[in-house]
DNA sequence: GCCGAACCGTAACGTACGGTACGGTTACCT
DNA sequence: AGGTAACCGTACCGTACGTTACGGTTCGGC
């Protein structure tokens, strides 16, 4: 083996390297702005020399900290297209519970800053991998569900990212603007549960087929 | 009158003051992350003694900043409550394609970048004026609309607070963190004019009362 | 014409932080 | 045991930037 590699941005991190992503991620959290290299490396009871050998960069750590965090994220499962309104009900009430425990999550919010705040210098794309790893990917496991649902007849609609923006938006609403803007909003699991029923309700409203949905 | 005091916190900049908080949005857009005081001096042609007279320190200069296009923005015109569903649903479009047209702006986007990275160091509360100015100021106006709309047996919601959530997320959907992740999303006039008439007729469906309230 | 206040432009200071260098320690290989 | 590679801890360097200080200029009041 040669020297360990910059980190070639598609692997796995080793598993040490991932205990110091997670305490990137930690400090993130906690101390929110002073997210330095030296904090990182004390906290990771590593030497900056480390850091640079893995990561190249500053960037590349916050790079390779955003990815470790989507692929912890992204293991989840993966839904059945299903046939009956009771299911596809649940479905997504269960993406609407999933998507807002995820945005209202600290580290969530600490990573969207960051990737918010690196979005305004133009140096680099966590904006972007995170939009990834967050709405998009969000988008593209929730689009089979929607089309299977038009296949089973039980909705009705002409596109459905449009359809699937449309439930994002009901199942959002102000919540994480107001979460990233430092709001002091928070969400007990009953909460988010009723939220999620809500916004499902509605959505089945607009763009259920009328043999079935009614909201109370 | 004593030499020019640091802005009093609630009275009006003078016209120079203005031009310089012009300055600092106009950097701020233009260069994103540099948002330097020596820039903001070269840019608005005065030295970095007055910034500090006027403003205090760097967050102050900031936060008389947002104040600023907060004033500049809440000068809107004030709905009066109407009775008619015509009349009702163009306020809510009205609403709707304001607001679109307000976040899309690479002012409110820069701005509110500004905000989200300084709400993650606790030190001040840019996020609350922004809050304040945006999403609450918002509300507040569209809630007496709401509520005639109520009165008028147009509209059937207990809440109004969460009605206008739902006509929020309706609107907003993914937009706003799409842009302020930096995702290169544009905005035709006539698109927002689409949205937000296609929200408004899904917000009527939602919480109209039967005697209307229909979608194509 | 003179004074003082406000302001401009710029130089100077202190600090925080990204990045590098280096000596000491551990651990593995042979 | 000896050699070597990885790594820790820390000292060090350069720079960027917030903040202050200062000399020079403009301008309104007397």
């Amino acid at each position: 083996m040669t020297s360990t590699p910059p980190m070639a941005e598609t692997d796995e991190p080793t598993a040490r390297q991932q205990a110091v992503l997670d305490a990137v991620l930690s400090l993130m959290v906690e101390e929110g702005d002073q997210l330095t290299m030296t904090a990182v490396a004390r906290r990771a009871s590593c030497s900056k020399e480390t850091l640079y050998k893995w990561f190249g960069d500053r960037d590349g750590l916050l790079t390779a900290t955003v990815r470790w965090q989507a692929a912890r994220v992204r293991a989840g499962r993966y839904d059945r297209p299903t046939l009956d309104i009771a299911t596809l009900r649940d479905s997504l009430k269960g993406f609407a519970e999933t998507w807002l425990t995820v945005i209202s999550s600290p580290t969530s919010i600490a990573l969207n800053r960051l990737a918010i705040g690196h979005a305004a210098s133009r140096k680099s794309n966590l904006g972007s991998i995170v939009l990834a790893n967050g709405r998009f990917a969000i988008g593209e496991r929730l689009r089979p569900v929607l089309e299977a649902g038009r296949e089973a007849g039980l909705l009705a609609f002409e596109d459905s990212e449009t359809a699937f923006r449309t439930f994002f938006g009901l199942v959002g609403r102000d919540v994480q603007i107001r979460l990233l803007l430092g709001d002091g909003l928070t969400f007990a699991p009953d909460e988010i549960a009723r939220d999620a029923a809500r916004a499902t309700d509605q959505f089945l409203t607009l763009y259920g087929r009328p043999t079935t949905a009614r909201r109370a």
